[in-house]
DNA sequence: TCTCCATCTTTCCATTGACAAGTTCTTCAC
DNA sequence: GTGAAGAACTTGTCAATGGAAAGATGGAGA
């Protein structure tokens, strides 16, 4: 991989981690294509060969978002809670790429790559729902309650919502909470 | 209320809304202060006067949203399920204030009257939450649990991420849902 | 009626997104 | 090894935007 000269050698990546940093220093709307460009040390119009526009970048960034939770959710395995503790995980470790991709009206949520990587992770989160529940009777409920309670956890997490000690490990202050759909 | 001459006679309002109905339609970072300017009739520096910038439209769109959340849980009453029920009500029929409230680097979360909003809001979450558990053992996961599956459940419900029917009710959707982490 | 001040307008500038056209480099067929 | 084709990047441009500054308007109270 060359940085110099007229090709930059691996612009695509280096301007989607300058996107993840840049939107999460400053927000999902604190952030320009020319920024970026500045960043990786090249012209303001670069970006937009590899991905055509904003939407076109976030839209990446949401393929990419799915594909790593993919990665998460099949590492832990179809254990209910696990599958839970994972997507923490993953929301927690990628805030920028959890925040785009359950933000539709920001990218294009029918891009093909998008598409496939957020089937492939929905076939993994069903899987740990039919883990828990072996009836079929209510078990898309059951798989609902799951995917909310741990979505509401990261995402209140993310937002700064719950009280928690700033050094407190998002995965171990979830376990409780997702243990109570579990157990009663 | 005039609508006419120098003084519009409720622009503060006026923008309000026509920035819910922007944001609505085109998402967060569709919108511009001088569109709505242009939509409520004035000029491009109007809205300045009572926002400041956008930051500030969002705080007021922000703290807006904290008390309707709280008007909403007042009248729901201290019933923990229907305290959830609640809290998916208000997300799907104020979409907008929702996705602002939980985005707090997109406004100033520190200010005054979210604050308070909030901490009204806040209250009644937790009051629903000691209707749920007695004992204060593990109360505290047990608000959480409520908090995430009810806030996770709105969120994917806004994101279109549930395979629904088209005409579905949410709240509806929602009760066999949040009724998972009662009864088991 | 006069004065103060909130409300709104006009003017201005740096920044941005997006497009068009041109330049540099790489790759691959022959 | 060479030359054509295309990918990668640059330069130039334009309308739109956010935000600041300074001025105009009119309402409300003394």
């Amino acid at each position: 991989m060359r940085t110099i000269g007229y090709h930059h050698g691996d612009l695509r990546r280096t301007v989607l981690d300058a996107a993840v940093d840049a939107i999460g220093e400053s927000g999902l709307d604190g952030w320009s294509l020319r920024e970026l460009a500045r960043r990786a040390g090249v012209s303001h119009a670069a970006p937009a060969h590899h991905f055509g526009d904003k939407a076109g970048l976030l839209t990446a960034l949401a393929a990419e978002g799915f594909d790593l939770l993919a990665d998460t959710l099949k590492d832990a395995g179809p254990d209910f809670l696990e599958a839970g503790l994972a997507y923490v995980r993953f929301a927690t470790a990628h805030p920028v790429h959890f925040g785009v991709m359950f933000q539709p009206k920001l990218y294009r949520a029918d891009d093909t790559a998008v598409r496939h990587a957020r089937e492939r992770a929905g076939a993994l989160l069903a899987q740990g729902a039919r883990a828990a529940e072996a009836s079929p009777v209510g078990s898309e409920n059951t798989a609902r309650a799951g995917w909310s309670i741990a979505h509401g956890f990261a995402s209140l997490w993310l937002a700064g919502a719950l009280s928690v000690p700033p050094d407190a490990d998002p995965v171990e202050a979830a376990r409780p909470v997702l243990r109570r759909l579990l157990e009663r």
